[in-house]
DNA sequence: AATGAATGAGTGTTCATTCAT
DNA sequence: GATGAATGAACACTCATTCAT
């Protein structure tokens, strides 16, 4: 009856240490060491060193992906809806940026893994962008150019946040970069001069 | 008398090799191999795996922010200077897809050797948004919230491409991309509604 | 329930392959084929190969000069007392070739490493002739030069019995060195002629 | 025509090296890098590295031998001869502390090379014993373990010196020395108390 | 369920030696 | 004769994984 079980010990510890130096740069026996348990303990839990990267990266995104499709039921327009979902990603960020590194430093070699069929936070975007075309809200624009271009915006200025180029919590910057996002995708539509 | 020198060949094959498997997934003799030579030649030219990675990412990375610097000293107006530097960064993903994939994978490990006073790509863009809020052309935001949604932009539609989520050259998006960077900034200076 | 602890196995592999070829001639492999382990297992004991040799060495050279030590307690004359370092260094000799060996070849290297304050075998036979100057059994010397010269005599004879240059037990011979050992630092007292 | 050939380069950095650090602990690069010279070079002086030190070993230690034989051509009596033998073998220690330690060091790998009917240090010595047996100026003692005290006492002391244990020229050392020796050797001799 | 000793394949690196120039 | 780039077989060491206890 421990307080805190032997998994998400092994997981949190998993996460901050790939985090810190990659999911390769990290051994099954500094995660055991971190997580108080012994190298054996962790293949209980999971077979495989590349299947806790796997398990953890997989979950996490999707969540994520998830979150943001579950803001979007909602009949908001597309600027609300915009801000919602940024919002919702720098609170994300601010409230475990180790995730987030990990997830930012993992998705090279674990991306190709997601089935492609899933829905993630691409998806989650982009068909708020297809929403928002269909409405008349935005001029017509590819909707994985725009899903870029926001997504870019929101994931550049979280990484300048890790490497200490831009201070303070990232919420705080969330309606500046909605309106950013917002009006890069208008811009992508406008026609070339 | 090859009519190629054998530095030249293990920098290609490491390139695309830890571009495709991250520098910590790839072995000396997976690079050797490839490159045609033996292991130990490759230690003639560079004494560790990590100074090879290390030389080859800091050279590509600071060149680059070298060329975007060159690009500034026209006296263009703001949304020139900024379509001039989308440009050029489309054309060198474009002509070194395999090159850039491996700064995208490296950085997380390899960023922080490289010294703060240093001009990278990021003070490049950050001086010319500096050097348009000085004008006028721009209203004043933080330098480096500018440089980040610019970058973001640009950079994450590179990433859809090394995905496969975006077809085609990425320059013949770059007037999009740059109408999309010039509307972000001036969306993030605009106030908050 | 093995019959011996796996240690114990590297420990008398390594001594017998470091005394017949050196430290640097053995390889990790080497001791761990003679101790019928793996190559891992060693690690598990032993944190490098340099620090198994030093550790061998630094246990059986700290050991000898304390049990040397140990026979200095008694009210004996120096001749008695000298005759039983002597005997006792040439018992150790007779129980262990390899590991006296070992010392012999191991010292050079590793001997700068030992404490310069730690009483090694010097120390035990330099105090044993100190005491015997105080006493007045023998003529003032030099107590490390008479040291040299007792230690000398022993070991010398030992290497010679290494290189089959004398037969037999080195045991069998101990009464004589020690006279020898005795009439030398005697005569290291004595005024020129 | 260089004032110093590249041989003599060559075989200074070796045994410099080779006493500092072992036949094992010194690669080609660094004894070609000492002597200035390429690694190439030093193939064509000699066929090997084993060779470049059994070379040095072999006539260092052969010459040491056949000097030492020189001196006992006089008609001297024993006490004269012995001193004369460790007077020269103290000179020969203090002109070249390095060529002593490397042989110090080197024995145990090179001396089984050594063919058995060579004349060396040992047989000089011994010899010199025997004659003294043979005139009745000593007792009747084993050649070799006359020879074994002789040469131990003059050796430990040198080893001493190398260790920082003794201070000075040896050849200061040296009245002291043969005198101990002497009657180390007639200490041997006498019946067991 | 948990441990941690043991394995053995794999890693980065060194180095004696060769050879085209 | 001399050079130094290249080779390839070691080497010390690591680590994901297994398994007896």
């Amino acid at each position: 009856m421990r307080s805190v079980g032997v998994k998400p010990k092994i997981e949190q510890a998993a996460i901050e240490l790939f985090a810190a130096h990659g999911v390769d740069g990290v051994s099954i026996g500094e995660i055991a060491a971190a997580a108080g348990v012994s190298q054996g303990a962790l293949y209980r839990h999971y077979p495989s060193k590349e299947e806790l990267a796997w398990s953890l990266f997989s979950e996490a995104y999707l969540r994520t992906g998830a979150e943001l499709d579950a803001l979007g039921h909602q009949d908001d327009n597309f600027a609300a809806h915009l801000g919602a979902m940024v919002a919702h990603f720098c609170a994300l960020y601010d409230s475990d940026p180790a995730l987030f590194r990990f997830m930012l430093i993992a998705q090279h070699g674990l991306l190709p893994r997601i089935d492609a069929d899933q829905r993630t936070v691409i998806e989650a975007v982009a068909d708020t962008v297809a929403a928002a075309i269909a409405t008349g809200e935005t001029p017509p624009v590819d909707r994985l150019e725009a899903a870029a271009a926001i997504i870019g915006i929101v994931l550049q200025t979280a990484v300048f946040h890790i490497y200490d180029r831009l201070p303070g919590p990232l919420s705080s910057r969330a309606p500046a970069l909605a309106r950013a996002a917002l009006a890069a995708v208008a811009a992508l539509g406008a026609a070339a001069a």
